[in-house]
DNA sequence: CTAGGATTTAAACGCCCGTTTGAAATCTTC
DNA sequence: GAAGATTTCAAACGGGCGTTTAAATCCTAG
């Protein structure tokens, strides 16, 4: 545990994606957080001005990350000029998977991110919707090439139905935990690959 | 307004449903919560006791009623000794949705449980899984009857992605907004008509 | 009508919160 | 290695939190 190869800065941010994961943006104390930093109380005032300033750096570093990678994928996708719909979901479902894997906080941003829904923050909201719109609306684009017999409303509808729907699996809501004997990869891999068989067939639906 | 009608408990009851459907449990305090009912704050800890056990309260009785209604539905369902699996969901969804729009909270109470979700609080989710859990097991069993060809552990993660998926759309996380000329009711069936054809689909998918 | 239990009230309890402060320590730069 | 900027630190600030208390009020049964 050698905390002090990182500065001060990363390690508040690292501390502060786990804590507001357990416990929730509001439940999340940066007492508690500073403690879990090993870094002085006043350390986050002085370097993210307040604890919403903190918050909204907290998002910013993985959505900007995650928009990254899924438009990447795309565009990957899209080489083929008739890709599968199947291929699509797996660019929008697969970076996210890969984040919550590859990082030490596991599944926590997603619990960030589900609370953030919950709290229903309509600043928080906006500057969602704002920073990241974008992303989602080239992947629309993309599904409704795809989806040609598919109106818009109906489009739109499904695919708030696969967004509730992967936050949900990603954030272990649900019943279905990993089982022991089951590497936490090899647990994502068989959810990603149920995730889109279930996915592509609502898209489709009759 | 004639707040005089209920009973200081009721009024409890009822602010408690609003306040932690727009600020999260932990986001609604009880000063806030006691003035919003009209009612002293000691109130809440004479009638329940302590802010945990008012939560609990809260908790049972909408879960109770939603679990009485949805096991009804389905037993009206099974009158048919072959029903369709889109009926199976419709007995699922529209109990639900018919709470969020019969009542003064809209979809308040929806977002309560997306916080209890989001918190990962596990005392709170063993009470769901033990007063709820046959609820959802009986619903399983039905569901298994009308997809013969599907393992069950296929068919537990896809009932959780359904899950998922119709918690998102009742809280209204989504980017799909009521628009302004349509009625909340209308908007409601809307929801239960795309969400039933989405998930059926999903159900059975490949 | 009145005694006694149920309810409501105002006030206070100790605790944790986010933020600010000004001094100490630590790095930079010449 | 001194000067100056940056970063860390302990301490304190005012304020909101859930809960408890004891007195005041209301209700009801005898």
């Amino acid at each position: 545990m050698k905390a002090a190869t990182f500065s001060t800065r990363d390690r508040i941010l690292g501390a502060a994606e786990r804590l507001f994961a357990e416990r929730g943006l509001e439940g999340a104390s940066l007492r508690q957080l500073t403690a879990e930093a090993k870094v002085n109380l006043a350390a986050v005032n002085y370097h993210f001005g307040s604890k919403d300033n903190l918050i909204a750096e907290v998002f910013s570093r993985r959505l900007d990350q995650l928009g990254e990678d899924r438009l990447a994928a795309l565009a990957e996708v899209r080489v083929d000029p008739q890709p599968s719909l199947e291929a699509l979901l797996r660019a929008f479902v697969e970076p996210a998977l890969a984040m919550t894997i590859g990082e030490s906080g596991g599944s926590a941003f997603m619990r960030v991110l589900a609370h953030a829904y919950a709290e229903q923050n309509e600043q928080l909201r906006s500057f969602l919707s704002e920073r990241y719109g974008h992303v989602l609306k080239t992947f629309a684009e993309a599904f409704a090439a795809v989806l040609p017999g598919i109106s818009r409303e109906t489009l739109y509808w499904r695919l708030d139905f696969v967004a509730g729907a992967l936050v949900y699996a990603m954030a272990e809501f649900g019943l279905i935990r990993r089982r022991p004997g089951v590497s936490e990869k090899a647990h994502r891999a068989r959810a990603a690959q149920q995730f889109i068989a279930f996915a592509a067939a609502g898209l489709r639906a009759g």
